[in-house]
DNA sequence: GAGTTTTTGTTGCATTTGCAACATAAACTC
DNA sequence: GAGTTTATGTTGCAAATGCAACAAAAACTC
């Protein structure tokens, strides 16, 4: 059995490593780069909806969420149709802090790749989606309280 | 920009949160499973080098290890010529355990693969093998306190 | 081999994380 | 449309996480 997971462990424990101390100084706290980043992105996106996106627990979500709330980074309003949900948008403080974020993303994903041909970058990203799309399956499968079987 | 590590960041939160609720059956806490394995697989090995390899906090794994040896599934033996490191090995207990981590991991391998033909797998944890050393230069750049630049 | 730097290990503290348990709006069922 | 189930959000704990700061052995420098 090929270890890939073991690999991908290791990686991205390092990547949120770095990114948590790059991070700091722009006051954000652990994990929180993940909220904003799709935030911005998806502009509207309700909490419940972000932590299936990031993959963290939904009360880890809530807690980061009003953090960055707290410190202005981002807005939650009021849907005009469903008085239960919350949509979440950016502040312009949080706008602004996206690029310097993306700005580190995007280094470290090159670094990541580095020595890798264009058509290794193509490959390995057409794997990996496939790789997550298969294992957010049993995610929330073993979330809802479900056994696997193995 | 190839968005790679965001796909390797929620696979590797998938992954883990799967495990550690699968592993709470056998009273491991959590992220508890990735020290024991390594251990098993690397017996006498030192903490410090265990954080290295894990890519995890010096004083993190500190803590884990010393809950494993509580919990009686490793032990830490003092080296014969240097007094300052202790050697870890598995416990009877630890090694029986390690056999249901396995079992497990092998598990989400499977199942994180599926769909992807031999060779697709052989690229994928060689390409793999290539990111984690690349993004490892960095992690101990930055970890021990010097900055990137971007 | 005295003095310095690095390696390895620890503890204190503040923070994040996540399971359980709850609350309520929305969606569904009959 | 009353009753049930699901979706979304929250709070209370208990625990893991990680930075700072310290300690001491080992390795290095001259």
């Amino acid at each position: 059995m090929k270890e890939i997971l073991r690999e991908i462990g290791m990686i991205a424990r390092a990547l949120d490593s770095i990114s948590n101390i790059e991070f700091k100084e722009y006051d954000l706290a652990k994990g929180q780069y993940l909220y904003l980043v799709r935030i911005v992105e998806n502009p509207g996106i309700i909490q419940e909806k972000l932590a299936e996106m990031i993959k963290v627990d939904r009360t880890t979500a809530a807690r980061s969420i009003k953090k960055l709330e707290i410190n202005g980074f981002i807005d939650k309003r009021d849907d005009e149709h469903n008085q239960k949900i919350k949509k979440l948008f950016p502040t312009e403080k949080g706008e602004r802090v996206y690029h310097f974020i993306r700005r580190e993303n995007d280094h470290s994903d090159k670094v990541a790749l580095a020595g890798l041909s264009e058509e290794e970058v193509e490959i390995i990203h057409v794997l990996l989606q496939k790789v997550r799309k298969n294992i957010e399956t049993d995610w929330e499968y073993v979330k809802k309280g479900n056994k696997r079987n193995y």
